[in-house]
DNA sequence: GTCTATAGTGCGATAGAC
DNA sequence: GTCTATCGCACTATAGAC
């Protein structure tokens, strides 16, 4: 039998939520989740920073992979359309599999300020990204910020939509129809 | 003499920011701000939720002042109407005194994550506290909630210049400016 | 005011992958 | 052999319970 099994920090991940959604956030301890993963609690600080961050690294591969799907956007593209190939490659992380335990994950945090506070810091972190992003691309102050924090809170207002009761459109569908709302608002 | 001094929470206040400003925040403990201000450990904690809090009750104090001029604000006033009232009444909050003081302050939070994300929640809350008020001042959705995230946004940029290097204006004037501002970009 | 649980860090030893 | 992930243990600070 190997030392360690493989895939520790997804089994890690996998325990705190189960364990976060049946107890609550501050009366599941560390330890607790490093048992129910069978590994030590210094394993579970070696693979998150603190306690709050084993929700959201989830988080930042759906935002490395927006950025790479506006670092893989054809040459010329608008900022609308580099804004677009992002949303559209961030949102093959939201598989139809994923639904459940994201709404699952999504009332932890909203039940506890603690995590809250994580999310909104990543959020800006990805309006950051996305801006650094399209300037790198070649677009010019103030549309690069503009896209990027347009981005971002289409991301998030998709998401939250996704997640909302009887929804069953992808989160590339839902994000396209706000994109759209979105023209028409200037369009009209 | 007193068995304890007035001002306690004003002096472990005081005493946070300087030792932060000049240790850095992770470097002080709450131990060393207690007796800096000449009480306790358990005296600070009696005062401040947790560490962070001590840097942003004044927040709290400036959302209240905001609050009560949307309160105070004749009968009939218009959205924009009650959310210059409440940015002027805010305002006061903010002297010419205090703003070295407040330059301090946001170079700490700036250069501490675990405080931008607290700064990111009061944030937010501050938003949502408007949106209440203002609904209940019989302001109807969605006119409610876009007022109140304009508002919160305003006074954020307005906060930013006022303690940016050779700023001399008031927070007051530069609010106003901002809201200028953005009505020329609905008319023009 | 005191006592205690938990979060989070530092470091040396160790076991497996390569 | 090197490199990396784990363990095991000591330790401090936060924060809440009593």
């Amino acid at each position: 039998m190997a030392r360690w099994e493989p895939g520790t920090r997804d089994r890690l991940r996998e325990a705190a939520l189960e364990l976060f959604a049946s107890r609550g956030f501050e009366e599941t301890t560390a330890a607790e989740i490093a048992a129910a993963a069978g590994v030590t609690e210094r394993t579970f600080f070696r693979n998150f920073s603190d306690k709050r961050e084993v929700l959201f690294a989830s988080q930042d591969e759906y935002a490395a992979r927006f950025l790479g799907g506006i670092a893989a956007a054809p040459a010329g593209a608008s900022p609308l359309e580099l804004m677009s190939a992002g949303l559209d490659a961030g949102s093959g992380f939201f598989t139809d599999e994923l639904r459940p335990h994201s709404r699952k994950r999504q009332a932890v945090i909203d039940a506890h300020p603690a995590l809250q506070e994580r999310e909104l810091l990543k959020g800006r972190r990805l309006a950051s990204a996305l801006g650094q992003a399209l300037r790198e691309r070649g677009i010019p102050e103030p549309a690069a910020t503009l896209t990027a924090e347009t981005g971002a809170t289409v991301f998030h207002v998709a998401f939250q939509q996704w997640i909302a009761p009887g929804e069953t459109r992808s989160i590339a569908e839902i994000a396209r129809g706000l994109l759209g709302e979105l023209g028409a608002l200037h369009t009209s």
